[in-house]
DNA sequence: CGGTAAATTGACTGCTCTCAATTTACGTGG
DNA sequence: CCACGTAAATTGAGAGCAGTCAATTTACCG
């Protein structure tokens, strides 16, 4: 494994132990929730809790997979790759959300890419290991059915939030899913990469980075630290729903 | 019921009689298919076979509710409507696919409004039925699953091919598509309503009013009959990946 | 402290929206 | 079968937003 730092701490995706379901701390959100205990006594293959950091590649569109990933924490960006390179982010997932879930219908060939947007931790499930418990407990395909639901809602809610209308209603409204999703105890959230806010919004870089300017310069968006921003949620909800100023 | 034709034959949403799932001729593209015959011995509730004609309304979003409807011909656009009354429609579902499928997950209110495009047949399915056949054929949650995944990957293709770029390129991927999914054996296709294809790539009426009448001088898209079109698939094709002329 | 990549800003062009007028299509009633 | 009325579609003119290209500044890592 080479080592090229991204962030000062740490580095490289990572494996970082065996994953023990029993004990996981937020089971209640994850794609096992409602299996009993005994279910993982003598799973098939182990599942390994990983650790990526920022920019690594949990998996390629069109490559070959037996993994699905579930995120314990951090976020996950899927993205498509056109021919001409450009990048299109059609969702972002975070802890509880599982990646991969297409591998369950038979297929075995990754639709999207998932890259991690964030410091992400994750539980690497082998297919082979969902089948065979969804063989004994029948509950795990309507779980599985329930996350791809989950999905199919976000997707909607993407396309009629930040799919038309003005650049910075688009934007307001990504500024508000990262503060639903991301934000830390303060309320503070981490900016996406110019790159991949255009990605999401589908506009240029260039325009992103125009109107972040303005939402600072009208004191919407607020630095408080490095990469940490604290954002006037009230006004932005006003502005992501109405037109005006 | 009152009867206000929309067109010359019919007219109204109609019981058409009760489904007989055994010798459905498309069943391998039904949400029963690979279901035994046995299965639909002693089903709770009947499934009905229903016509709604072009506009009928088969639910609205946040309506209670306690059916799923599959496709057996026609077109249904699943739209979301904005508080300022803006409609934009997110899926255009055709044969084989169900529709209400958000139901299955415990809920028992639509997310969306399911309009019929065309002359719709649907089979109305009510959940305690599916359900009931859950519990005893574990294949069935398996294949709503499956149903959700397509969902979603027609979604993310719709994202990704009209949710951005020139609106003739988005119109050009629209045209695909109901090439794709709705032409018959001559391979012309039924237009959209300018509304309707405006609220699906997202632009004002009169810009696709302006690029269709476009195409028709271009020779791209010719008329053969009353709203029926016939497109040269390899022109429209190039014109949707490539950005040119 | 230096180098590379990202972000910012400006100027200009072009596409799309809005508003408005006109034409066409279609179902209704004579 | 034809005339009429409403709704949809078409077309035009003007303004504004966003894209592209290019130059500059800033940030970040070694």
């Amino acid at each position: 494994m080479t080592r090229e730092a991204q962030h000062s701490y740490c580095t490289d995706t990572q494996w970082v132990g065996r994953s023990e379901c029993r004990v996981c701390n937020i089971r209640s959100m994850m794609l096992f929730s409602g299996l009993p205990d005994e279910a993982f006594e003598r799973l098939l293959r182990p599942i390994d809790n990983m650790a990526f950091p920022p920019g690594a590649i949990l998996y390629e569109a069109g490559t070959h997979g037996d993994v699905v990933y579930t995120i314990r924490r951090g976020l996950v960006k899927m993205l498509h790759v056109g021919a001409d390179g450009s990048q299109r982010i059609l969702r972002l997932l975070g802890a509880g959300s599982a990646v991969g879930l297409e591998l369950l219908d038979g297929g075995d060939v990754y639709r999207h890419s998932a890259v991690a947007a964030n410091q992400v931790d994750a539980c690497r499930i082998p297919v082979v290991t969902i089948e065979a418990l969804e063989h004994e407990f029948p509950e795990l395909t309507r779980q599985a059915r329930q996350r791809l639901q989950q999905h199919l809602d976000r997707t909607d809610e993407w396309v009629l939030t930040m799919g038309s209308g003005p650049a910075r209603q688009r934007l307001a409204h990504l500024l508000l899913f990262l503060t639903r999703y991301t934000a830390d105890r303060n309320g503070d959230i981490e900016l996406l990469s110019g790159e991949d806010m255009a990605a999401v919004v589908g506009t240029s870089v260039e325009t992103v980075s125009r109107v972040v300017a303005d939402l600072k310069r009208r004191g919407l968006l607020e630095r408080v630290a490095a990469h940490l921003y604290r954002c006037d949620t009230q006004a932005i909800e006003a502005l992501a729903n109405d037109a005006d100023a």
